[in-house]
DNA sequence: GGTCGTCATTGATCTGGATCAACGGAAAGG
DNA sequence: CCTTTCCGTTGATCCAGATCAATGACGACC
């Protein structure tokens, strides 16, 4: 396992010299957890970095009473803890891999030093936190103006878009139907009829984790909401 | 109207050196907006950066159907559009002014050429944005979490501390309550019907715009929720 | 290869809050 | 000053989706 090889890899790094790369690659740490395991519980006072190199993980909020809602999915690649990698705060989500992962764990000091003289890496992490805010009014949006059926049907349109090119009408989820309600903010009961009234109307197949959509049209509209 | 002056007073430049604002000043502009006016629609491809000097501006989302959510009030000295400012994108939302206000516009050339020779701005634009994604996770859990009254609850609770310091147990809305009915993600009937529930049961007292807390101890129990 | 836990599914019931409607009062605009 | 519009409020009704409950089936792990 070469970190740094790791670390030139990812996007958040692009433009980044080499030399930097190094001298965070020392300071950093590679660790995997176990499926269910939880990396960082929310209030924890951390400040570092984290990248998803393998596996999955998702970022989560929890109710008193046991209620879930996902914020985020992270797949390999992906950074997260930018809220905290620069501030002394505490962490403002739940975490926990979904899959065996592995996650490149890199201090928050390291990263501040090196980022300070290297506006690029700034720039490039100005550019995630960017998309994640973009993520989150969206995620929003769907919870606050979006009923099921709709939420589902902009989900299923974003993965597409996403997973395969443009024209595909295959889909594969990286999770199970129980954590996609978690994500659209709905019970699994309430995503299970959902998605059988669609496939009653041939809108699209479902089989297990895969997907087969029959009338993009349909799919289309219904993201729209009528 | 001095721009320079102005600038040299935000959070979001502070730690600049002088030149370097001066430069930007030359390229920002500083535009008035009526009450209801409407700054950018969403799906606008502006790129560039904005800073509320005077008044109240909101960010929202609207569904088919006409049904909106605030997804977050800016006041004096608060950006906006950083989004966008260093990318090729469509802005994330819809802006309108509340109140008639004063925005300074600074085009987002001109931005990112002096961001990169000055990461403390860089750094800058990465704390704001921290904090726009943590309020947009914290509105997301309030959203898919948490009823009404609880929103109601943790709503004022995050206002009195921001407002006043932490002793203080009187309140004066930004906006009308039709507003906030917007940013909680409810209808004014329901905001309503809620607060007099409150009022009823001695935890707070409303005067239209101005909310005095009676019982600090019972708004704390409601936020937490049980 | 058998056991156990988790997952998807379906049915019945319940409810928070949306929607529709109507009204008094304050504020804004001429 | 009067008119008009918007705001807050209250009542009645309705509904999407939560909750509770039960079942079959798949997959994981000894």
């Amino acid at each position: 396992m070469d970190v740094l090889k790791r670390m030139q890899a990812l996007v958040l790094f692009q433009g980044v010299p080499a030399e930097k790369l190094k001298a965070l690659a020392e300071r950093a740490l590679f660790k995997t957890y176990k499926a269910g395991e939880m990396l960082i519980g929310e209030t924890d006072p951390v400040r570092a970095f984290y990248v998803v190199i393998t596996g999955q993980v998702k970022l989560y909020k929890i109710s008193a009473e046991g209620k879930e809602q996902t914020l985020k999915l992270l797949g390999p690649g992906e950074p997260f803890g930018m809220c905290t990698a620069f501030a002394i705060d505490s962490f403002p989500a739940n975490t926990m891999a979904l899959d065996e992962s592995g996650i490149l764990l890199i201090p928050g000091s390291a990263m501040e030093a090196i980022a300070m003289q290297e506006p690029r890496l700034l720039l490039n992490i100005i550019h995630f936190l960017s998309d994640r805010l973009k993520e989150s009014m969206t995620l929003i949006e769907s919870l606050a103006l979006k009923e099921i059926p709709q939420r589902i049907a902009s989900f299923l349109i974003q993965a597409l878009k996403r997973e395969n090119g443009q024209g595909a009408n295959q889909l594969e989820l990286t999770v199970t139907q129980r954590e996609l309600a978690k994500i659209l903010g709905a019970t699994p009961e309430a995503l299970s009829r959902a998605l059988k009234k669609m496939s009653n109307a041939g809108v699209l197949v479902v089989n297990g984790r895969s997907i087969r959509i029959l009338d993009r049209r349909a799919l289309d509209e219904l993201a729209e909401g009528d």
